[in-house]
DNA sequence: CTAGATGTTAAGGT
DNA sequence: CACCTTAACATCTA
């Protein structure tokens, strides 16, 4: 689930295992997700470097060479890396495959190929350039305020918005909306101020929670929605059986009981 | 066999 | 012009 939540934890994860090592040998499974640059020179880019430092924004990891070459990995719907020594651990649809002097590996791994693998030597123009909103960690309210509260479209539709606000996707906008008690089909401009304030909030707190869980649902606290958004799917709170809506063409859990249109 | 699954973006509409 | 919506992308699974 690569949402924010989901992203900061592969970027723990790497700075945890990869940092500092030299990269040997690089593999590209796939050109179709390496954007604007050929395999060998992706390659040459990497080999004999290392990886000293990351950085997150929204749902995207960069990686930073020790050539001052940033790698910029976007998951998209199914991606995760993994770090492992023997051969036959490496996971199904590795897409990219790094080893370390150390002969252990660094996968990333896309089924869907929905993900993408890029260069950049300015991670702040990337950033630009691809038109992200504010972090949704770096947000504080008066700009939260000032950049949603005008708004026509629905509420799950913003928040998902990655040009307004970054790193929230389908998954946990399912997750602060039921803790704020709002329809997801509520149009933005007609919460009032006192919800506004307490969705603030709920970003906060359930993005760091779920940090800290690790992203993994089996670690989440019981009075979440996540580990419920499925058919037959109950309201923690209440038991009541959840309804499902599509919102940008995506489908959304919530509950009658606890989220209402005001 | 068909529908649907965590994301982004081009193209169209208001 | 700023904003909003929808369809399409590739692959696997229920």
């Amino acid at each position: 689930m690569p949402e924010l939540p989901d992203v900061e934890t592969f970027k723990r994860y790497i700075d945890s295992t990869s940092l500092n090592k030299k990269i040997v040998d690089v593999k590209v499974d796939t050109t179709k997700i390496l954007e604007n640059i050929t395999k060998k020179k992706f390659k040459n880019f990497l080999i004999d470097k290392k990886f000293v430092e990351t950085y997150r924004h929204g749902k995207y990891l960069f990686i930073k060479n020790n050539n001052s070459k940033w790698l910029v990995l976007h998951f998209g719907m199914t991606g995760f890396v993994k770090y492992f020594k023997d051969l036959e651990k490496k996971p199904d649809h590795t897409r990219l495959l790094i080893k370390f002097e150390n002969d252990y590996y660094l996968s990333f791994n896309n089924q869907r190929l929905f993900g993408k693998i890029e260069l950049t030597d300015d991670k702040d123009k990337y950033i630009k350039d691809k038109k992200l909103g504010v972090d949704a960690l770096d947000l504080d309210y008066s700009t939260f305020k000032k950049l949603i509260d005008y708004r026509k479209a629905m509420i799950k539709s913003t928040l998902t918005n990655q040009n307004i606000i970054a790193g929230i996707g389908n998954i946990y906008s399912d997750e602060i909306l039921f803790h704020t008690g709002i329809d997801p089909k509520t149009k933005t401009a007609k919460i009032r101020i006192k919800k506004l304030k307490t969705m603030f909030e709920n970003i906060k707190k359930i993005l760091k929670i779920s940090i800290e869980a690790k992203a993994n649902p089996n670690n989440f606290p019981k009075n979440f929605i996540i580990p419920h958004r499925k058919k037959e799917g109950k309201c923690p709170k209440c038991n009541e059986k959840l309804k499902t809506v599509k919102v940008n063409g995506r489908t959304t859990y919530f509950c009658p009981i606890h989220q209402k249109k005001k």
